[in-house]
DNA sequence: TCGTGTGAATGTTTTCACAGCT
DNA sequence: AGCTGTGAAAACATTCACACGA
């Protein structure tokens, strides 16, 4: 497989679940709601209530029987996992359209992560969303001081590698790459890759299977 | 599990494969390359060679020993497989920051997608990026002629569920929610999630893991 | 010998079935 | 009765091992 497929002794699928559970938690925690059954966020999140169970007690939280679980704990434990309950500086490099639409993304508040600064080839106003945007030649320069583990990478996939090969060798140990473009790098940095190509690689072949018959494998019978 | 896991025959885990396969097979092919391996492609895009091998058998195509793939029947196949070798019409519901770099986003041509036309409650200029930008009680009077069957949801994620019900009601047959919420539709509704909070919680939790020893489970001796 | 094709083994995730707590 | 916790089974995906073709 890609990568070690346990993070942090959780899977990979539970992680991903986690951000739905904490949205729809954080919101009744906030309505004052106390205790939820894996039944109510299954059926909010359309989930098997065991895979609830199995993955909350995977983050260490015990329901009681007969009542559910505390919504304050999970809250806690969730972001804790994430390390979404401490904020982390990030950059973003390259500040086109895709990157000007993150730098005014007020959700990412929500997620411990906080802009600091934006870099670009050609930086334009100097700032976007309040957020400063720097020419790409101060990005070594201007990293220490802004205290940054992780890069939001939104260039061209032909700048791609170079930006983040530039960004490795300037410290920054995690990547989210919007790019599209496989990135090179020492094994060190984590690369999280983000190509909405993909999400719509799913919905398209998910329509165009719609309604089509999909013939029976050799040896079955059809119904 | 939340949908049935065979898209058309395939295996989801294939199917989100084939834009990577895709984007550096066309790479391939436009340069001249006419064949290649298997152990190639898996280099590029870090896979195994014998996943390779397994995806491609599934979409149909054969490869020849000694020789490799054909790049030219690669791309026919798997731009059929995600329909991506005709137009598909779109709308996009949402001209907030994230709506207007997607309506922005030149890379949907490769895709096969063709945003025709916006929506959005305060259309203020009319149009972005050369699409045009209608208010958001026109949607349902001008859907048909627009002939797109999938809609990009890109609204607060407060407004997800009116809007995903209105595009429902109004024909849509897909949607490719970027909200964050969690749709409530009749099951005929294809709806794709696009959370960028799920990769930013795997990146998040990596990073977090990151030089952390994890204990080993009971009963096993670390190395 | 290099590279494909594939049955079998392995590993992982989901679902089932049911015991236990209140 | 209602809801959690969990071992066991099933489903699924990946990797191994090797036969075969050019």
């Amino acid at each position: 497989m890609v990568f070690g497929y346990r993070i942090g002794g959780l899977p990979l699928t539970t992680v991903q679940r986690l951000p739905n559970y904490l949205r729809v938690v954080r919101e009744m925690h906030r309505a004052g709601r106390e205790v939820v059954s894996s039944a109510r966020l299954g059926e909010l999140l359309r989930l098997d209530p065991v895979q609830v169970r199995k993955d909350f007690g995977l983050i260490g939280i015990v329901g009681r029987p007969k009542i559910g679980f505390r919504t304050s704990e999970l809250v806690e434990a969730i972001e804790g996992h994430l390390n979404w309950n401490r904020v982390s500086a990030a950059i973003l490099v390259g500040a086109g359209h895709l990157g000007q639409a993150l730098l005014g993304y007020r959700g990412f508040a929500n997620h411990g992560l906080e802009i600091r600064a934006a870099f670009d080839l050609d930086p334009r106003s100097g700032e976007v969303h309040g957020i400063p945007v720097h020419p790409m030649h101060e990005l070594e320069a201007r990293l220490p001081e802004l205290g940054a583990r992780m890069a939001i990478l939104t260039v061209s996939p032909e700048a791609a590698q170079e930006a983040a090969r530039r960004l490795a060798a300037a410290g920054i140990e995690g990547i989210w790459n919007f790019t599209g473009a496989t990135l090179d790098l020492p094994p060190a940095v984590i690369v999280q890759n983000q190509d909405i190509a993909v999400g719509l690689a799913v919905l398209s072949a998910r329509l165009s299977a719609q309604g089509r018959v999909v013939p029976a494998p050799i040896g079955e019978v059809p119904v």
